[in-house]
DNA sequence: CGAGTCGGTTGACGCCGTCAACGTAATCGA
DNA sequence: TCGATTACGTTGACGGCGTCAACCGACTCG
C-alpha cells in the first residue's frame, strides 16, 4: 500500500522536482537576497515584507526566517552586499589609471555618486538607520569602515604629492566623503529638482572639493 | 428625571471638564503636531504611529484621522513646521552680521549642519522621502524650495564680490548645499564613529568649501 | 429649541513581524 | 541498510499597525 502511495511522490533531486515545483527551494537563502536587493531598487526598502518577498519566491510567509533572523538580518546582509558592490566599483577606479594624480580621487568621487544613483535603494539602505534596527553590525561596520580607511590612504597618499594641503587625512577624508555622499543623497531624494545636468552638478562638485583641498599656498 | 441625570454630567467649558478629563481635547491638532515632533527626536520617525500618537495625548486610536487625512499627512505638516524653523534660524544668521562678506556664508553652513544635529528626527523627515509617501506636496516643496532659493541669492551675491568664481550660482549652490547635508547625513546617521571634533568638522567643510568656490583665478 | 457640524468613540478589516508546533526531505552514523 | 538527526519547509496564532465605517456627544447657529 504505501508502495503504490509512493509511486504518486514527485521524483526529487536535491529539493526540485521534475516538474519545476520544489518543496526545498534549492538555495532559498541566495533568493531571498537576490529579491530583496531587487524590491529595495525597485519600490523601496518599505516595500520589503517578509510576507510580500515569501509571496515572490513562492515560498510561505515565514520561510525566510529559516534562513535569516529576523527581518533586520536580511536587510543588513542585503546592505552587506552592496558595500562589496561598491568596494569592487571603486577598486576597479585604480586599475584604469595607474598615472594616480589628482585625477583619480576625482575618479573616485564620480564612481560614488553613480553608484548611488543606480542602486538608490541599496544606497539608503547601507547609510541610513531606518531600515536597519539591531545593534550586532560588526561585520557591516567592519566592511564600511574598510572602504572609509581606503577613502583615508587615498587622501593620503595625494597628500604626499605636493598638491594637496597637508591637514588631517582622516578630517579631509570625512571632507570629502560628505560633499560626495550628500550630493548623492538629494539626487537620490529627489530634493534637486530644478533642471540641472547631473554630469556636471557632479563634475562641479569633485572640482569645487579637489580645489579646495588643494593648497592655496 | 432627565433633570436629575444631568446633575452628574459634568460642567464644561471648551470641551474641558472641572476636574481635568475632557471629550472635546481643546487643541488636539496642535498637541498631534507637537507629540509627534517630540518622538521624531526622541525615538525616530519608526515610533510615530498613529495609535501610539493617540495612546500618549489620552485619546483613541483614530481620533487624530479629525486633524489629519492620514499618517503620511501629519508626517508632512510636522516635517513643514522644522523647515520655518530652520529658515528662521538661518534668517537669525544675516541679523547677526550686517558686514556679510564670505563670513556669512560660512556661518550660514554651520547654522544648518548644527540644525541637523539637533533635530535629527526632523532633519531625516524633510529631507528624506522614506517616510512622506504623498504626491501632494505642494506647499513642502515650496517652502524647501523658498530655503534654496534663499541659499541661491547667497551664493548670488557674493559672486558680485570679487572674492568668488563666476560660475552658474545654481550648481554653486547645489555644491554648497550637498556638502554641509551630507556632513550632517553622515553625522546623523551615526557614520562617523572615529574621535573627531565634530566643531572642526564642520570648520573644515566649510573652509574647503569655500576654498573651492574662491576663484584660484 | 431643533438641526447640523465638529470632534471624539468603538468595531472591523487586512496587512505586518514573529513565534510555536508541526511535517517532510536529506544526511549521517551504526 | 536503516534509524535518528538535522535542515528546511508548512500552517496557526498573536499582537501591533493604518484606516474606514458607523456611531454619538457637545457645541453652534437659525
Amino acid at each position: 500500500m504505501s508502495t503504490l502511495l509512493t509511486t504518486f511522490v514527485p521524483i526529487t533531486f536535491w529539493g526540485m522536482t521534475l516538474d519545476g515545483s520544489a518543496y526545498h527551494h534549492g538555495d532559498l537563502r541566495a533568493a531571498l537576497l537576490t529579491e530583496a536587493a531587487a524590491m529595495i531598487d525597485e519600490r523601496g526598502t518599505s516595500s520589503v515584507t517578509m510576507r510580500a518577498i515569501g509571496r515572490r519566491l513562492g515560498v510561505s510567509r515565514s520561510a525566510p526566517y529559516r534562513h535569516f533572523e529576523d527581518k533586520s538580518a536580511l536587510l543588513v546582509a542585503v546592505a552587506a552586499a552592496g558595500f562589496d558592490r561598491l568596494r569592487e566599483r571603486l577598486e576597479s577606479v585604480g586599475a584604469g589609471a595607474p598615472d594616480a594624480g589628482i585625477e583619480r580621487l576625482r575618479q573616485v568621487g564620480e564612481v560614488y555618486v553613480r553608484f548611488a544613483l543606480e542602486n538608490p535603494g541599496h544606497y539608503r539602505l547601507m547609510y541610513g538607520k531606518e531600515a536597519i534596527t539591531r545593534e550586532d553590525l560588526p561585520e557591516l561596520r567592519e566592511v564600511a569602515n574598510g572602504l572609509f580607511d581606503e577613502l583615508v590612504r587615498i587622501v593620503q597618499s595625494y597628500q604626499q604629492s605636493v598638491t594637496i594641503k597637508r591637514q588631517d587625512p582622516r578630517l579631509q577624508a570625512y571632507v570629502a566623503w560628505g560633499a560626495v555622499h550628500g550630493l548623492a543623497s538629494l539626487l537620490i531624494e529627489g530634493q534637486i529638482l530644478t533642471a540641472v545636468d547631473v554630469d556636471e552638478l557632479i563634475q562641479q562638485t569633485t572640482s569645487t572639493l579637489l580645489d579646495g583641498m588643494r593648497a592655496g599656498r
